[in-house]
RNA sequence: CGGGGCGUAGCGCAGCCUGGUAGCGCAACUGCUUUGGGAGCAGUGGGUCGGGAGUUCGAAUCUCUCCGCCCCGACCA
């Protein structure tokens, strides 16, 4: 391709509502332009990278042997009544009406389809285990879309879906799509990891999120320092502390700490550490009622393990201030267990604090000193409600928790039979009986794998594409090519030649000056540079440069092809 | 939805407080010079000052209202 023909939209000015790296290159690149919120166009440069990924994806979900299909975007309502979800989803779920009045929604994802077509067409055992896969554009009404394409209202995603007959065969699946991720992303030249996760909205049993490492990442991950175990933050158990609690040695005391609300405040005002008191937090309960969750003051609140606990409403809510006046009698930043006569939950940590500090259940005032047993009655539902922090001993028993930030780019689930029984979804059995199948749901963020590559591969000059996702492999540069005729002629069959090579090569043709050329290439992050000059020319040379190098290299010109093939292979 | 901020040329911004000729830089276009790291000079085009209503002789500027966008908190590929 000739940039004659290919304009780049490259920009010299970063755009000033861009927050990270990936979504400020995306644009000054020109991959992209941002439509309105949460929705962007596609450049050409932007849609080779894009069929890039896709290809890659493809390939690999095919040699899994999944099946491509292709489903609308636009839904009939019909069928996410019989799921539950029209109800459920909320305002993410975009809703119109067509010209007879019939509701539909634009899909956020395809379970509710496949389920119906897989009713339809899956007539047989004969036929499972069975494994369709779409790429299709997904729209998601985000509350606050950011970070650019990263989370976009409209994305693009790979979404699988499997069917089977028994729990066996799922996890043959699950596993066989769990490596056909990890060959899909290595692939990609990202370093990225799988990680145990929560099933989420989607509901089910199994689940694994693979992450790109990235600080600009918006999950937490926590990884074992001596073994494989890594989880998503809000998935990682925080085990029950080893070390016996204090015996109570202190008195009991209650103080005035006027206006001394937080942790922090109390803290300091008593001079303690913040991991000697108690934080005591109230939420709502599933029916009007009020529970109170025990934590220890530097420990913060899993809000996903608190709502898989029976009799607390979902989502979670914190309790109101009337709530709070009426079950504690105090305002919130002095509530404490002592006293009180709601359900208590406490966290395995907050179980062996000794000679705490806590809200006393007045204004102005806590106690000093408290102790399990004796203060306060010992706990009988003690349960991990924390986020685990770095330091923790790793769930599995083996080294301690380190914490990392990653991007989800993908996403796989055992599903079970959650749609599969609320939509009727069946087959007949070798015992003519009929059962209903099982699933597996397995998703990738095509669109957000294109930013978390930038993110994770950029200087300050531009993006620094892996191989497989760049847009084009070689940069072909002529210096002042409207100068020489030699150098035109030289330049333009080194360009024919490397294309009858099998290189996606972009030829700089334009007449502007060097430096130009190379920042443009620099900023769109083609992996090989190539450039011609007259000097060189004279002693049949040209020069080498990869984008992550920092020198040139004087290569022959006759050698060049055998070269570049060397050079790309060897990443 | 709550809190904070912004909307003026394609992009980045000034002007607004204190009402009176709509500006600067970059980009684009033309010409000349230049040509190994985002060139220089000269010139040209480009605006419903987010929309509407109001106050005023007069509104980018003051008031009201609607819309859009961005940032901070609850979702997810």
């Amino acid at each position: 391709m000739r940039t004659s023909q290919f304009p780049l939209n490259t920009v010299k000015e970063t755009p000033s509502d861009a927050e990270i790296a990936s979504h400020q290159l995306m644009i000054r690149a020109g991959l992209v332009r941002k439509l309105a919120a949460g929705l962007y166009n596609w450049l050409p440069l932007g849609v080779r990278v894009l069929q890039k990924a896709q290809a890659i994806v493809r390939e690999e979900m095919n040699n899994a042997g999944a099946l491509e299909v292709l489903m609308p975007v636009v839904q009939p309502s019909e069928l996410w009544q019989e799921s539950g979800r029209w109800e459920q989803y909320g305002p993410e779920l975009a809703r119109l009406k067509d010209r007879h009045g019939r509701e539909f929604c634009l899909g956020p994802t395809h379970e509710e389809i496949i389920t119906e077509l897989a009713r339809n067409e899956i007539k047989s055992y004969k036929q499972l285990p069975l494994n369709y896969y779409q790429i299709q554009t997904k729209f998601r009404d985000e509350i606050r879309p950011r970070f650019g394409i990263m989370r976009s209202r409209e994305f693009i995603m790979k979404d699988a879906y499997s069917f089977h007959l028994s729990d066996e065969s799922l996890q043959q699946t699950y596993d066989r799509m769990f490596q056909a991720y990890t060959n899909i992303f290595t692939r990609l030249g990202l370093n990225f990891r799988p990680v145990l996760a929560d099933t989420g909205s989607i509901g089910g049993n199994a689940s694994h999120e693979f992450h790109v490492l990235a600080d600009s990442g918006e999950d937490a991950i926590a990884f074992s320092t001596e073994s494989q175990y890594a989880a998503n933050v809000e998935k990682a158990e925080a085990l029950a502390p080893t070390e016996p609690r204090a015996d109570a040695s202190e008195v009991l005391s209650k103080e005035s700490t006027p206006n001394q609300r937080s942790i922090e405040d109390i803290s300091t005002f008593f001079n303690i550490p913040t991991s000697q008191c108690l934080k005591t937090l109230l939420v709502k309960g599933d029916d009007d009622s009020v529970i109170a969750l025990l934590l220890r003051g530097d420990h913060t609140l899993n809000e996903i393990k608190v709502e898989k606990l029976d009799g607390v409403l979902t989502p979670l809510t914190m309790a109101s201030d009337e709530d709070i006046q009426k079950v504690a009698g105090c305002n919130a930043g002095f509530i404490g267990p002592i006293g009180l006569d709601i359900p208590i939950i406490v966290d395995r940590s907050a179980a062996v604090m000794a000679n705490f500090t806590c809200g006393a259940n007045e204004n102005d005032m806590h106690y000093r000193n408290v102790n399990w047993g004796r203060d306060l009655p010992e706990s009988n539902s003690i349960i991990d409600i924390r986020q685990v922090v770095e330091g923790d001993a790793s769930p599995d028993g083996k080294g301690t928790l380190t914490l990392a930030r990653g991007i989800e780019v993908g996403h796989i689930f055992q599903l079970g039979t959650k749609y599969s029984q609320a939509m009727n979804v069946s087959v007949l059995d070798e015992n003519g009986k009929n059962k209903v199948m099982t699933m597996g749901c397995y998703g990738i963020g095509i669109t957000r794998v294109i930013a978390a590559a930038i993110e994770q591969n950029h200087d300050d000059k531009g993006i620094i594409w892996p191989t497989a996702l760049a847009p084009f492999q070689v940069a072909l540069l002529p210096m002042n090519m409207h100068k020489s005729e030699r150098l035109k002629s030289a330049t333009e069959k080194l360009y024919i030649e490397l294309t009858e090579a099998g290189f996606d090569v972009l030829f700089d043709d334009r007449k502007v000056r060097p430096g130009f050329m190379f920042s443009d290439m620099e900023l769109i992050g083609i992996p090989h540079r190539v450039v011609l000059g007259d000097r060189g020319l004279e002693n049949g040379m040209v020069e080498y440069r990869a984008r992550t190098d920092s020198d040139n290299q004087d290569i022959p010109l006759d050698n060049i092809i055998t070269f570049l093939k060397a050079a790309i292979n060897q990443q």
